[in-house]
RNA sequence: GGAGGCUUAGCUCAGCUGGUUAGAGCGCCUGCUUCACACGCAGGAGGUCGUUGGUUCGAGUCCAGUAGUCUCCACCA
């Protein structure tokens, strides 16, 4: 074995021969209970990020646990195709080659981008292996392949069937660079500094005017009315009149609505109904003119002098001649929110366009419901108000999509009698008047759409599989908290829509990685870091225990690069716990001895409390903790004492019993630690003797009522307290490890410390020890250190400056004291005595009683002092 | 305008249902070629747990207010 773990030798080997065995296949077994976890789909175009890594880490952890735990565990993995992003590399792509999409036209533009998802569609796949993910690969699943989109088809039909989607023309969100609508959902606002023009519009018969504030004055070309409140008495005479839209010299009509805010600015509001989700809706009250004045690409159309213009320009254009026409009155700055695109950034520009929508409040109820009642629970739970809120508030969902790549709408259009043939088979006539002049609807749906499906459409749906039967519903769903209006949201008012059934019990959220300033990574910062340059550098065990340590559920992480130093030491130090292990090992099995000594007893109840605890944390999603829990094992209870504390027998004839309980104990810890360091554990599992293919499908360790020995191991810390004292002592004085030193240990716990002795003499560099209950008769000559439960006597009073020490002893005893009158003070207090529950007012007074007999040694050593 | 997170050692962060003298990693200081590991060992310094008030026998932990910071939601032109 190497000095130095070395990952690259081993994480590939040990990767393939996981999957050479097959175990991360789920298998369908009526003995075993399953669970199931659906990985959220990386994007066909990604390329893996320390957010995959994360989110990644954490289902690994999850599903490897349940796996071990003799569930019959699945976790799906598979692609999204991601409709917009794709579309947008692709087309990237062409126009290097001075292409456009209409240039090729709509069947040869797909063939590129499935030329193009074959190409890099596995890359994301591989990367995701890197990180030891023990994903059911066969069970990989696109959201484009036969059954997804089968599923696809199957809920866009019923949904229609049922009247929960349709097609309507109303606002909605247009990315005039992706040349889309979007859902709310994908519009990302911020707030901007802008400006806010005041104008006036003519009242017509009059020489009075009505003053209208506006953010987008590109807008009043589309103007088809103006506001005001039915009681402001300012405008009560106008309202019914005609106001002149000045540029346009239309004639709109000055009406009365109770949306107004009469605080708010001057009280009127231009009213522009196919360019602002308020006027629409006023519109649709007063039947007031729908006149669209810009483009698919924000450019104005039916704006007279201003058409073909850009809307900015258009914008400035329009303020100049307004300008010019005196009919500004004022300009003043004003923020604003507004909404970008959430892939291109591009601000979006409300639009009234026929798209198709499904109902989500009518779906809302039950998924509200379900996480109302329990059926799904949110970790951390304050997830659970974000998305209640929102389910509350969502409205009509607009699924179609102006794009190409992705599920082509089901619905057909008949030329004869415009009724609209949506089915789950290609239709070769108008289900109404049977006429064949139909032409199919050319958009697609979201790609969120699909997404929402994912937790049954991956398993079969709506085929009832003995997968869907089996696995479904799934158990945990882990994501970040960024898309749970995006996709959590749409799984589960799917699942229960089309399965009856919640699709996952818990969601188990999860936070931004952020770069070590805090700030999030991005291009234009340049701040990313490469997930494989980690591994690369540090190994993927490194990376994943950097990533699940000092993390708690829903919070965000900083990527601390010396943080993986740190975790890389530690996978070190596993290394070469078992080196000296294996390098000691002459038994053949892993079984513990029938003679335990108090250090194993006291190690073996160390582990014992550990197992619990860690499976309790992982019960609670707890994994930092329990990751963290099991770090502190390995490197201070079994590296720093437990193998220090067996080096002495390994030499002696107690050297069998020694190996096996460091066997045991290590072979445990591997296992408890592999779901969090699958690499370096099952390497090390490997090379020791074992039984069984793989660590991976072992029995995860549980808490075993004989292995534990809470007397004993108190006992031992006793005298590891005892070693730790005589260390300091010594580190005070500057002796050297090399210079040994006889031990008078004066305790009533003689039998304890004798057994301690060789310990003693190790750890605590003795030449000699005797145990004893009389302190040696002249004590004039020796150092004096206690503890709760013994007074030990070091002949080194040459080496030590005696007023130093009666200082150090006095100012212990003050410390000591200090302490002691706090629990007194609590002890006298009849209130804490009478109402604090009885164990803690019983370990109040035995503390007291510790120390009491501490104060009691440092006091007959400051004596000898004198 | 609402909702929520965060504020604990020089830095990055843990601290689960309130109960030993508040922890870790890195950094810092002092020793150590102790036969697994210097990616190490032993010892140590360093914290009024943002702030104010409250509940409680007892609060970093619960409640209210407040400051700073970050995030999400929201159709005020």
């Amino acid at each position: 074995m190497e000095k130095i773990y070395d990952p690259k030798q081993v994480e590939d080997k040990i990767y393939k021969m996981w999957i050479d065995g097959g175990y991360f296949k789920g298998v369908i077994d009526p003995a075993k209970k399953p669970f199931t976890i659906v990985i959220p789909p990386p994007n066909v175009t990604g390329q893996l990020h320390l957010g995959h890594a994360f989110n990644n880490t954490l289902q690994d952890i999850l599903i490897r646990v349940k796996r071990m735990q003799g569930y019959a565990a699945l976790w799906v993995p598979g692609t999204d195709h991601a409709g917009i992003a794709t579309q947008i590399k692709v087309e990237e792509a062409l126009r290097k080659e001075g292409l456009t999409r209409y240039d090729l036209g709509r069947e040869k533009f797909l063939e590129r981008v499935w030329d193009w998802k074959h190409q890099y569609g596995n890359r994301i796949v591989e990367q995701l292996k890197k990180l030891g993910s023990s994903c059911d690969w066969s069970r990989e699943r696109f959201t484009m392949d036969e059954g997804c989109s089968k599923a696809v088809r199957e809920v866009f039909v019923s949904l229609y069937e049922k009247g929960l989607i349709y097609k309507g023309s109303r606002i909605i969100n247009w990315c005039p660079t992706c040349a889309t609508a979007l859902s709310d959902a994908e519009v990302e606002h911020e707030e901007t500094a802008g400006e806010i023009w005041h104008i006036k519009y003519p009242v017509k018969g009059s020489d009075e005017f009505l003053i209208v504030a506006t953010t987008r004055p590109e807008t009043m070309l589309g103007d088809s009315g103006v506001a005001v409140h039915p009681e402001d008495e300012r405008y009560v005479h106008l309202i019914g009149k005609t106001a002149i839209l000045p540029l346009m010299d239309r004639e709109i009509p000055i009406i009365a609505d109770e949306y107004v805010d009469r605080e708010f600015g001057t009280g009127c509001v231009k009213m522009t109904p196919c360019h602002d989700p308020n006027d629409f809706e006023v519109g649709l009250r007063h039947d007031l003119e729908q006149i669209l004045v810009l483009d698919e690409k924000a450019k104005v159309i039916n704006g007279g002098k201003y058409n073909g213009m850009d809307r900015y320009d258009a914008r400035a254009e329009i303020l100049r001649d307004l300008e010019s026409l005196g009919l500004i009155v004022k300009t003043e700055v004003h923020t604003r929110n507004v909404g970008a695109c959430y892939r291109c950034g591009t601000t979006i520009e409300p639009i009234t366009s026929p798209q198709w929508f499904v109902k989500v409040p009518e779906l809302a109820r039950d998924a509200i419901e379900v996480v109302k009642n329990g059926d799904i629970k949110f970790v951390p739970e304050r997830f659970t108000k974000i998305y209640t809120h929102w389910m509350e508030i969502a409205r009509d969902w607009c699924v179609s999509r102006q794009l190409w790549w992705g599920h082509q709408i089901p619905a057909w259009y008949c030329g004869e009698c415009e009724h609209i043939t949506v089915s789950r088979e290609d239709p070769d006539q108008c289900e109404k008047c049977g006429s064949t002049d139909i032409t199919r609807d050319e958009d697609v749906l979201d790609t969120w759409f699909s997404s929402a499906l994912w937790p049954f459409s991956t398993l079969g749906w709506p085929e009832k599989t003995p997968d869907l039967e089996y696995f479904y519903p799934t158990d945990v769903l882990v994501t970040m908290y960024d898309i749970i209006f995006l996709w959590v949201a749409r799984m589960i008012f799917s699942g229960v829509e089309h399965t009856g059934k919640a699709p996952f019990h818990t969601v188990f959220i999860h936070g931004k990685v952020m770069d070590d300033q805090g700030r999030k990574m991005s291009k234009s910062l340049d701040n990313g870091v490469d997930p494989l340059d980690i591994i690369e550098t540090y190994g993927t065990d490194a990376l994943r225990f950097n990533l699940v340590t000092g993390n708690s559920p829903g919070n965000d992480i900083r990527y601390v690069p010396e943080r993986c130093e740190a975790m890389r030491n530690f996978a070190n130090k596993l290394w070469n716990a078992a080196r000296f292990v294996m390098m000691n090992l002459t038994i053949e099995e892993n079984a513990l001895p029938d003679v335990l000594e108090l250090p194993d007893k006291w190690i073996l109840s160390k582990l014992n409390s550990l197992i619990g605890e860690v499976c309790e944390n992982i019960e609670k999603y707890e994994l930092g903790i329990a990751a963290g829990k099991i770090y502190d094992f390995i490197w201070d209870s079994f590296c720093d004492w437990y193998i220090e504390l067996a080096k002495p027998r390994l030499q002696g004839e107690d050297s069998a019993n020694a190996q096996k309980v460091l066997l045991y104990v290590l072979t445990e810890v591997l296992t408890l630690l592999h779901p969090f360091m699958p690499f370096i554990t099952e390497e090390i599992w490997q090379s020791l003797p074992h039984k069984g293919e793989s660590l991976m499908i072992q029995t995860y360790p549980e808490v075993s009522e004989t292995l534990n020995f809470p007397k004993e191991a108190a006992d031992f810390e006793s005298v590891m307290a005892s070693i730790r004292v005589v260390r300091a002592r010594r580190a005070e004085m500057n002796v050297p490890p090399s210079k040994r030193a006889s031990l008078i240990i004066v305790t009533d716990k003689r039998n304890v410390f004798e057994a301690g002795t060789m310990y003693l003499s190790r750890l605590a560099y003795a030449s000699e020890v005797t145990v004893t209950d009389t302190p040696p008769e002249d004590i004039s000559g020796f150092v004096t250190v206690v503890t709760n439960d013994a007074r030990i006597f070091m002949p080194l009073a040459e080496l030590v400056d005696l007023a130093k020490e009666r200082e150090r002893v006095e100012k212990e005893i003050g410390k000591t004291t200090a302490e002691m009158e706090r629990i007194q003070q609590k002890l006298t207090n009849e209130k804490f005595v009478s109402k604090a529950p009885e164990n803690v007012v019983n370990a109040e007074r035995e503390k007291l009683a510790k120390l009491q007999s501490l104060l009691d040694n440092l006091s007959e050593s400051l004596d000898n002092l004198r």
